[in-house]
Parts: C-alpha cells; structure tokens; sequence
DNA sequence: CTGAAAGCGCTTACAG
DNA sequence: CTGAAAGCGCTTACAG
C-alpha cells in the first residue's frame, strides 16, 4: 500500500508542451520551435509561448527530445577503482582529475554523466549505444588490467574514447609530459651542483609514467655528461614506503649519491622522511625532487620541489580530444604541461 | 561538406529491438521482456534473443527506455563554483566530496550527471523535470549566495534535493559533526594539560560549520570551567593567511596562550608556519589542534592534530538521504562522524 | 509564420 | 508463454 501510494504520488500531473501549446493558443509544433529558440517563429508568439511556459512551470521532457534527435549532450566518463577498493575513497589525484574533467566539459556545454566501475559484472562502456552520451572517458586506476583490456576491446569498435593511466599505449590517451618533466627536475638538480643524481623509480612498472620519467631523467643525466642510477622501488607497497626503503637501501649498499629524483610526490615524501631519520640535511646534502605537485608537498620540512602538471589543462586536453574525435576534427595534442615547481628540498646555495 | 559528411557518419546504422526480434525469430515485444529479465519468458527464448542481441551488438535505447518508464537511475549533481572561478579549479575538499558523493551513487546502482554552475546564466535544477534524474545533490563552495538562493526557491516546488554547504539551515542538509568535532579537539588539548585554548574562527561566517565548530569548542571549554576565547580571522583572506594574521595578532597584543583550536585545517597550517616565525615551539610551547583532516596536515613539521570528517560516510548520508526522500522513506541522520587524528601539533608529554 | 502528422525506440497493458 | 498495439513527449520534414 505504502508502495502503491508512493507510485501514484511519483505520477505527478507531467506538464507537456500540448499544455503549454493550450495555455498560450498555439500549435504542440509551435511551442517546441519557439521554446527552442527557432528563428522562424515570430517574436510575439515566442513571447507568449514562453509565458505560458514559466507560468506551467514547464521543463522539456529531454528523453522524448533525445529520442528524437540523438543528441545528448553529455559525457560519459568512467572512473576505473581497484576491485574490492571502496568506490568511494578515490585518490587525490584522480578526485582533482575527475572535478577537472567535469569542470572542463561543463565549459564545453556539456555535462558529464560519472560511473565507478571495478569488476566484468559492472563493466560498461556502452553509452554511445545505449544514448546516454556522446562519448566516453575513462581515467583512474593503472591497476585494473581486466578494466583497460575491456575498454581497448570496446575501443576496437568504433566508439568515440579518451584516457588517462591506461597501461599500454595503443589507445588514444592524455599524458603529463613525463619526459620533459622529468629533465626539468634533472636539469635543475645538475644547475644546483648536485652530480651523483639518483632515480627511485622503475622501468618496468605498469604506470606508464614512471618509464617515461626515467627515460627523461637518464637522457638528462647523459646529456650532462653523468651516470644515470636506477634505484627500483619494491613492488606492492604504498608509495611513501617504497620511497622510505630506496633510500634506506641506498645508504646500506653506501652507494654514493648527492641528490635524488623521485618519480612521484609519495615516494620522495617517504624518501625524505628515512633521509631526516638518518639526519642526512635536505638539501645541504642531498637534493630532492618529487614529480605530481600534490599539496602536502608543501608542507613538508623542508618543502619538495617537484614537477607539477597543469591540471585544468588535463581535464581541457581530455574533453577537447574526445569532442574532437566526435567530430572528426584534427587534435594532436596529448601531453599535459609541466613546469618545476621550486621549492626547498633542492635549494642548494651555490 | 565536412559537416555533412560527420552528420551522415554520425547517422550510423542503429540496431533496434526489432532487428534482434527478426533475428532471434521472435516479435519484438518478446525481445524486450527477454532483455528485461521478465520471468514469463521461457529461458529457451531467453537464450535466443540474449544470444541475437550480443551477436548484433544491441543496447537499449534508454532515452526510449526512460520516455516510457519514467525511471532515469540517475543523480543529479551540481557544483557550485563562484562566479568567474575556474571551473577546472575545484578545491581538495570538494573535489573529494564530489568524487566520494559519486561513488556512493554508484555503489546504490545510480550514476551521477554532474554539471558546474556558477551563475544566473547557467542555473540548473530542475533534472526531474527535465527527465534527467531522480533527484538532485548540490555541493560547492558557500560564497555563492545565489545559487544558494536559486537552489533553495526550487526546493519549494517540493522538487528532491540535499546539499552541503548551504549559507542557511532550512534545507535538507548533511553536515559533519562540527560542534562534537570541536568539542573531541578542545577536550584532547585541555587532557594535554593545556589551559589558555584560543579558537581562531568565526561566529558570523556564512560557513555555518565554523559557528558550529567555536560554540563546540566554548561548551568544552565552558565545562572544563575555562574562559572561550575567539580570536576573529579576517574576511576575504586565503585561510592560510588568515592564520598567520590571527598569530601575528595574538602575539602583538601579548595575549597569554597556551594552545590553539583552528576551525579548519587551512587557518591551522598558517597558524604553524606564523608560530615558527617567532620560534614558538608547538607543541611544546603552544599546542595546535585544526579541522578536516586535510592530507597536507600529515607532512607539516609537526605534523598537525586534526578532527577528521568520515568523507566516504559523506558521499553514502548525502546519496542515502536524497533516495530516502525520493522513495518517501524515514533518514534522520544528518551529521558525517568524526574522530581525533592525534598527531605531533598537540602532543605535550606530561 | 503556423499546424497536422510522422516517427524516434522502447515498455507494458491487453488478448490469445 | 507470445504477439499486436498503444503511447511515452518530443522534433522536424511537409503543407499551406
């Protein structure tokens, strides 16, 4: 009964353009060109159509209109989570990334329809399809691999999608110019007269910016005439450990090293906290630099210096090459600008 | 030319329920109770058609779906921004709300059709009857007053909606436990054996959760039998600076202070660095206590006390209210949990 | 400049 | 268990 109730009170009198076309003495035809602003009306029936309008509270059902026109207007956007994790403990990054990404379309004219997926019983890439949206953006998580290779094969048939942190590179995605950054950060390091510059990082990893930020940094490196050094961070752990055991191994093997280039904020954060542990002076005797900007980087002691992406650039990048796409215009943009931001992990006077 | 020909591309072949239905051998009625689970089919037709559908690579239309039904299992959400901010700019705490509000969604089978608004040109909430979604979660920055003020008249047409971060109180809100939250600071600091706790904060800021917050803070305070003290920050500053100023104030006028409850993390962090200026030992010298549970809290030197809000209980109290209005259900909570985060900033020994 | 009519692709009573 | 038909509320040729 209460269900029953529930029903019959959701079936509220609808308000349809045939009441706004009786309230203003005009055809169903003429409140739709007028309401959509068709020039062909004529002014004074616009007026009165648009009276009636307000007057009836009335709201174009957009269904009815979408299943005439097959416009949407909408962007769908996919946020890819850990299977297991909770949906709704989305990392920093990806939340900065997600609010840019609605943030960009919204400037587009577009709004942004968001769905969390984890696992093959939610998987769902079918919004072109299904009319939901005109097209599809996927960001999140590097580590759901059955995620990625559902949406690559989806990819294959023709849909309109964009990227970002998928593991491979055979998709149209949106990057940090990792590459760049990363010699920004090396080159800064040598200009401070730092030598025995080390990388904790990875060559191997599936997060396809950590290879590209040390192939940056090595090419920097040699460039200046110096050594690369890897130094590779345990798979599996939180990224701040990762940083707190590289350096805790560089001191155990006494490697000699004057300065380090993290490829991420939290593992320099983490390699910070075990070189203050060891009461090695940052940046009087090592020199540190991070990569992602993150906030906490500035609270550090000392700050970090890192390599910060233009963020509302990557939300921009990712609508404008999925619209782009849409309409088959030419968009050959991928890499996100980054710039060094300076800070005092790496201020070495003279 | 080239518009016409996007057009005619656009203008693909769509796969109706009536080519399954040709293809499965059956009438197209048939197909969408098959797809639709119904269990009067018999599952020998359920698997012809299931089997059609996949091969012709159909999806339902759902604005068809949605003109029939009504239902769009969807969630509006809209992001207040001020007027002329960047869109792309969210800030940390509501870039988390927004990502954790659209998982909690997604966890209760919804999706989120978000859109950003800052101004009369662009105001939105009418989704229900627009068809787009069931109800409407507004969140975003407090400064807009008229959004809030747009938001809270369409409320009176009894359309669904919840918010965070309303300027006023008669709407349905969902708000952390700002004054219990006050009170958990006050009272660890005053068990750290400090006495002269000063509250930087205000009375009369249109964030209500900072009047919550100092009269959670004077009730503790008031029972312990000590004096509240306000210290006032000053309007239209970046928080940060509003604690170096309120520090810097406390210290010119020599008022005697132990410790510091901060009504946000922000004005706290400031407060540190100003603190640090004058080489006042926190916490040995002056104890330090802030609110949200801002990551950069975690990497300040000393790592900053906070009072950490339940973000994901965030997302899932605002999602869960708003479907208990929709489905005309009892949902009386309306305060997010909080809990101390004990950290450096406050620890005194003895 | 305006109206009558077709049709977008579904779901769901109604019959059988 | 299945099919024929109505109808959700628009937009847009087609006529006038």
């Amino acid at each position: 009964m209460g269900g029953k109730l529930a029903q019959s009170k959701a079936r509220v009198i609808r308000v349809t353009s045939f009441d706004v076309a009786e309230a203003a003495g005009v055809s169903q035809s003429t409140v739709s060109r007028a309401l959509a602003g068709d020039p062909v009306v004529s002014e004074a029936t616009r007026l009165r159509v648009a009276e009636a309008a307000l007057r009836l509270n009335y709201q174009v059902d957009e269904n009815a209109a979408r299943l005439r026109t097959g416009r949407t207007g909408t962007i769908a956007v996919v946020v890819v989570c850990r299977p297991g994790e909770d949906r709704k403990d989305l990392n920093p990054f990806h939340s900065a990334l997600l609010a840019s990404l609605c943030g960009a379309a919204s400037l587009r004219g577009y709004e942004t329809l968001v769905s969390f997926q984890d696992g093959p019983d939610n998987f769902n890439g079918r919004y072109e399809e299904q009319r939901k949206a005109d097209g599809l953006t996927v960001i999140g998580t590097t580590e759901n691999y059955a995620a990625w290779d559902y949406f690559r094969a989806l990819g294959e048939s023709g849909m309109h999608w964009v990227c970002w942190g998928a593991p491979f590179d055979d998709v149209t995605w949106i990057r940090s110019d990792n590459h760049g950054g990363a010699r920004l950060a090396t080159e800064h390091l040598i200009a401070q007269g730092y030598r025995r510059i080390a990388c904790i990082g990875s060559t191997t990893s599936p997060q396809r910016q950590f290879g590209e930020r040390y192939d940056g940094y090595a090419a920097a490196m040699r460039d200046a005439g110096l050594e690369p050094q890897l130094v590779p961070i345990d798979k599996g752990l939180p990224r701040e450990d990762q940083g707190r055991r590289a350096v805790a191994r560089l001191i155990a093997e006494r490697t000699p090293f004057d300065a380090l280039f993290a490829v991420c904020d939290p593992i320099a954060l983490g390699a910070l906290e075990e070189l203050k542990a060891h009461a090695i002076a940052v940046p009087g005797t090592v020199g540190l630099v991070g990569f992602d900007g993150i906030r906490a980087g500035a609270w550090s002691s000392p700050s970090l210096t890192t390599i910060e992406p233009d963020f509302r650039a990557a939300g921009t990048m990712l609508v404008d090459k999925l619209l782009a796409g849409i309409a088959e215009t030419e968009h050959s943009e991928r890499r996100v600008p980054v710039h060094l931001l300076e800070r005092e992990s790496s201020r070495r006077a003279g």
